[in-house]
DNA sequence: CGTTACCTTGAATCTCCTCAATACACGTGG
DNA sequence: CCACGTGTATTGAGGAGATTCAAGGTAACG
């Protein structure tokens, strides 16, 4: 029953923005592509961009926000607490995720998002949500595709911390991640920027902070993966899948909005 | 690592279908109205009932199906199941929920989905989903909601496996049902048919069946509620309620689909 | 009246948790 | 420059909680 420690959100950075025509996402193969009536639907959706420092709180539990969200860069994360201060990851927020939908279906939000790194989101006013369902339904597939997609992946993560053992565990997020990584261009060679702390892991998998030490240090002697600092290697993708029952698996395409 | 048992499938019932301008779902106050041009279509939508016997594996993980299925009665259980026969049970199905959408985002199941009892489901055919995107934003949107609900409630399971005591759990999983229950009418006085063996409680709260019925034998001491044979009994909502840290919500009016 | 599915209970073992202490890197202010 | 606080990682020890194995028990059904 380990309570998650603050961290002071550091504060947020001057930039330019980006228009949707030259986003950086879309020019990786993994995401499909817009139309030309849906860009320029989406560069009128887009209200604009919002910086946030490491440690902000984007969305609070309990709170509603007018505003939904995506991932330009950086990492973020999507959790739930208890009233004691039991805190439970639901998921990471990587460029191109989106975020809020969730909360379309109830009055206030019912988890909290906090960046992991210096976050850049674009907003989109959640009114207009109606209008990209009523004049783009290729938009609004995707939108649908994309809550499928972390149903999914919220699936995943509720049979790893429902059954699997402690290396399983630790394993599959692991893998998950660096995939999710890779697929977004983060991974440079076999290395990945991971600003993921051992209690954050801990709130993910389901275990305390000390259990999930001591799994750790048993799983590095496997030599599949190097995690230091905020870097994570993956040294061996083939022996750290086989330490999970059943890998994450990564659709080829996806949609972004 | 218990592996589940296997109940024997029993014959599925020979009866007459339903036009959804006579949806006896539709007539609870829980689900919106269609419009006459949303009924129109949702006809030409539903290409069919299936009535399915308790045991009948409606979905299998690893295949496809070119069907998307609603609940029209009874309860079904999704889940999945990893190599060595470990099941954890994702959701339950109950009359108005959806079965399919989340493979949409695949080419094959992720999950497999068993009846619990005599089921009948309304059949769709997937390929027609666009249709309805493309011209009935207004379902477009509900099948959006209905996936970000089914989010909601995988979040909530997710807390419960990850950071809540058994006893919390089984009270979570108990009130979650019986709201549900309630909000497809369901309950008769206190009382809900809860065709939920031991054995899937287990699955589903991420404890084995030994340690499940233990933490049960506790927990009825509360005389909270009651439960045997497929028969649920809540004798105090309330104090069921405050043994969990933050009980079930449920939303007040839903699509049906 | 035996089989099957499900529920119940005890005992031994191991996993995981809490408590507690230490260690290191980093930034801040004296 | 060093002292100090803070956030993170590490390790040991003792105890609570969960697992497995094993054995019964009950109700339903052919």
């Amino acid at each position: 029953m380990n309570s998650p420690r603050k961290r002071k959100p550091s504060p947020p950075q001057p930039r330019v923005q980006t228009p949707c025509s030259k986003c950086p996402l879309r020019a990786l193969a993994t995401f499909r592509d817009f139309t030309p009536p849906e860009l320029a639907f989406m560069l009128d959706f887009k209200s604009g961009e919002l910086a946030v420092g490491s440690g902000t709180t984007i969305l609070a539990e309990g709170t509603s926000s007018p505003h939904l969200f995506t991932v330009l860069s950086g990492w973020a994360v999507r959790y739930k607490t208890l009233g004691d201060g039991r805190r439970q990851v639901l998921n990471y927020a990587l460029p191109g995720d989106f975020i809020g939908l969730q909360s379309s279906v109830l009055d206030v939000n019912n988890h909290s998002v906090e960046a992991l790194t210096d976050v850049v989101l674009c907003v989109f006013p959640r009114e207009k949500l109606w209008e990209l369902f009523n004049k783009h339904a290729g938009l609004a597939f995707d939108v649908t595709w994309l809550a499928s997609h972390e149903e999914n992946i919220l699936s995943d993560f509720l049979v790893s911390v429902g059954k699997r053992t402690a290396t399983e565990r630790i394993a599959f997020v692991l893998l998950q991640l660096y995939y999710r990584g890779r697929q977004c261009g983060l991974v440079k060679g076999t290395s990945l920027h991971f600003p993921v702390t051992q209690e954050l892991l801990a709130d993910t998998i389901g275990f305390s902070l000390v259990h999930t030490n001591k799994t750790l240090k048993r799983l590095r002697r496997t030599r599949t993966f190097e995690w230091s600092g905020s870097s994570l290697d993956i040294l061996s993708e083939e022996g750290l899948a086989q330490l999970v029952d059943s890998p994450p698996i990564q659709p080829k395409q996806r949609p972004l909005i």
